[in-house]
DNA sequence: TATTTCAAGGAAAATATTTCTACAATGAAG
DNA sequence: CTTCATTGTAGAAATATTTTCCTTGAAATA
């Protein structure tokens, strides 16, 4: 992984339609070399899948619900079911373990208000948690898909361009 | 927007690779048909965009914080500001401004603990926040981009598959 | 310094695939 | 029975992917 495997990255990271000729001519890079990583960054995994991302707005997916669960149950089975249940839910589109005093954190995206609370009411008749509690964002101010790659670790200096 | 529009945006959301023909074969319909409702759905701008969803742990971003801010300033200046600081902030993936006693909920992804502290305060050079409050999490059970597309509100049946 | 080796890039072309366009057919609604 | 929206078939044009083979330059070794 080097500086042009970043920069390969960062462009499919914002747009996966481009062609590889042009990612190749934005990186500075002709097609063959660059299909090539593109291959690699695929096949080791670092690319895991692309996909279409959607607007809330227009799927009627508008309210965002952060809620925050604590159990009494501290126990790896416990945790297997949760997560199986969990994992069910196509409303819940995050979800965490947690330190401190909250145990784990959810994101959930539903229409409105009501639906929210349909959706804990499923979700509480399907497992037992101590404590719930529940914060709605009113507002998305930035929401992305896109890791940040100035951390990434790289192996050596790119390639110099040869003539 | 019919039960046809959704089932293809429930393929996309899955796989954006997918040729036009293998969705049309899914959702049982010929390509053209197919090939104008995604055009359409692009139009509309209820597909946003297509992009490479990456995997955290090769690229180094290992870590998720929530953090949890409180502000003095309840005006609109103060959160043009601090969006604009934010949006600056590749490590800030999420950004939410909430309801409750917690006034804005940043995730933010960086490769360890000391990075957050760097992250950290690099932020609170740039603006004043009154209270800051960081959650880690220990782990990531659930991650999706897909919004649920059961709420979607269909105009109509869907067209009824001609001979 | 010469020579070998190796990793990576480049050009070009074959292949395969995809997108997109015309036009005909269907079925529901009025 | 007319109209309208939508689908289907087929095919042309455009694009993209993938392979083959060659070149380059850096590092290693003698």
């Amino acid at each position: 992984m080097d500086r042009l495997d970043r920069k390969i990255l960062r462009l499919l990271q914002e747009n996966a339609t481009l062609a590889v000729a042009d990612v190749a001519k934005k990186v500075g890079l002709s097609t063959t070399p660059c299909w090539r990583r593109i291959q690699k960054l695929e096949e080791e995994g670092v690319i895991r899948k692309r996909v279409a991302v959607l607007n809330p707005e227009k799927v009627n997916a508008r309210v965002t619900v952060f809620v925050s669960i604590r159990t009494n149950a501290h126990n790896p089975e416990w945790l297997k079911r949760f997560s199986e249940v969990i994992k069910e839910f196509p409303e819940v589109v995050e979800f965490y373990r947690m330190s401190g005093d909250v145990d784990y954190l959810l994101r959930v995206v539903v229409p409105d208000i009501a639906s929210y609370d349909q959706f804990y009411k499923k979700l509480i008749a399907k497992i037992e948690i101590r404590n719930v509690s529940s914060a709605f964002a009113m507002e998305q101010i930035k929401y992305t898909t896109e890791l940040p790659l100035d951390y990434m670790v790289l192996d050596k200096e790119p390639a110099q361009a040869s003539a």
